[in-house]
DNA sequence: CCACCATTCAATCAATGTGTTGAGCATTGC
DNA sequence: GCAATGCTCAACACATTGATTGAATGGTGG
């Protein structure tokens, strides 16, 4: 039993690690380049000292690596199926804020959801007339990686630049996951202001998963001096 | 209030959660079906009040639901994608472990990986031929699924245990997943024996995956009305 | 080999998380 | 209704984690 109790105690202590905000942060500027700590916590609006930490915390857990170049040491992203771990994680979250925005919706006896177009169903449509793609996510993570040619405005800016959008055009607005919310939000706002407007269902996972183009922002990865 | 959590604080509260050995253990035990209080808190040794305190924190975070049986309060799993969270964390683990015990072989110059199987060749040499296959993982994760007709002795009763073993056959090991490395110690400890063992390259993961049979020890998870 | 400077370490305090106790509150059985 | 049962809540003590400071380390470039 004492090997079994190492065994989950190994596991509490992974998601521990993962388990703070900071880290997180930490985490995901690593994962777009290698990083020097004062780089880092620059980025991240931390103390030196404790970006430091925070980062011997995420390398214990082997979520990251060190190198060193000239004086700065470079932090960077550890081997192992990381990526798969954080996309769960975030999968997960996403379900859970689907899973409130129902009951809410419930509540209000509002309709499905909204019929959602497949990403078949996109790439014919992209195929065969213009189409604006409307990518509700954050800045950050649209930064990462978004559909080609999508434009960025996260939902929570959306009414007030409404005149950002094409009106003629369809608009398809997307997030994350499947359980993605945001782009239903989205898509009733867009909808109340005369656009034509219909959700991706799957969101962008998917279509990165089935291998599709992706773009992402401009400065990928900039070591700096 | 302050009840504006960012996007990114809620992946940690998420993980947090997950990042307490007592909450992972409850969580498994729930993953095998629906659990009183009473019995989660006997099976993970914890004192009751304890129990239903971690109980209610995975609840807030979605990991469980409730209903109310008689006198009882039974704990299920909640709904969304935990499984694969649950097992994307295993696999960095398994490959943590990997990667630690591959120093370890590195600095005792062992040979590679005693070239493991791959899935097609078991399934070929199972209906070929009589093949004892030996589940090495801890005896809970074996309740939770195994191959068909696999002997569980986990990794570190397998020295004492070796009766249990038909001296005739070959032996095939295996344990989680493709980093899961303790198929490699025992195949290390069988051969050592003089036994005929080889190990599985993927692991239970990846049979799991292709769609293949699996058995279960006790009844599986039955949501009821 | 020396001075510099990015990073780490150590010490401290505040904040959070954890476990225990005993009280409180539903539900069932009598 | 009343006691028994099963769970939750509240309050406390204790342990762990996190942020800040300032000092130490150790590799670099001169």
């Amino acid at each position: 039993m004492n090997t079994h109790q190492t065994h989950i105690e190994t596991l509490a202590l992974l998601a521990r690690t993962l388990g703070n905000a900071h880290r997180l942060a930490l985490l995901e500027h690593i994962a777009q380049g290698e990083r020097s700590v004062e780089r880092l916590a620059e980025l991240t609006d931390l103390s030196l000292a404790n970006a430091s930490q925070h980062l011997q915390h995420l390398k214990r857990a082997g979520f990251v690596q060190t190198r060193r170049e000239g004086k700065n040491v470079l932090y960077r992203l550890g081997t192992g199926p990381i990526a798969p771990l954080l996309v769960a994680l975030r999968d997960y979250a996403d379900h859970q804020q689907a899973r409130i925005h129902d009951l809410v919706a419930d509540s209000r006896s509002h309709p499905a959801r909204l019929e959602p177009i497949s990403r078949e169903e996109l790439l014919r449509r992209m195929s065969e007339e213009s189409v604006t793609l409307l990518d509700v996510r954050s800045e950050d993570e649209f930064a990462l990686g978004h559909l080609p040619g999508a434009i960025n405005i996260p939902v929570e800016e959306l009414e007030r630049r409404l005149a950002e959008l094409p009106a003629k055009q369809n608009i398809v607005a997307y997030c994350r996951s499947p359980y993605c919310v945001l782009s239903v939000d989205a898509v009733a706002a867009l909808r109340a202001h005369g656009l034509a407007a219909q959700r991706l269902a799957n969101g962008f996972v998917d279509w990165k998963a089935a291998g599709l183009d992706v773009e992402t922002a401009t400065r990928v990865y900039d070591p700096g001096p």
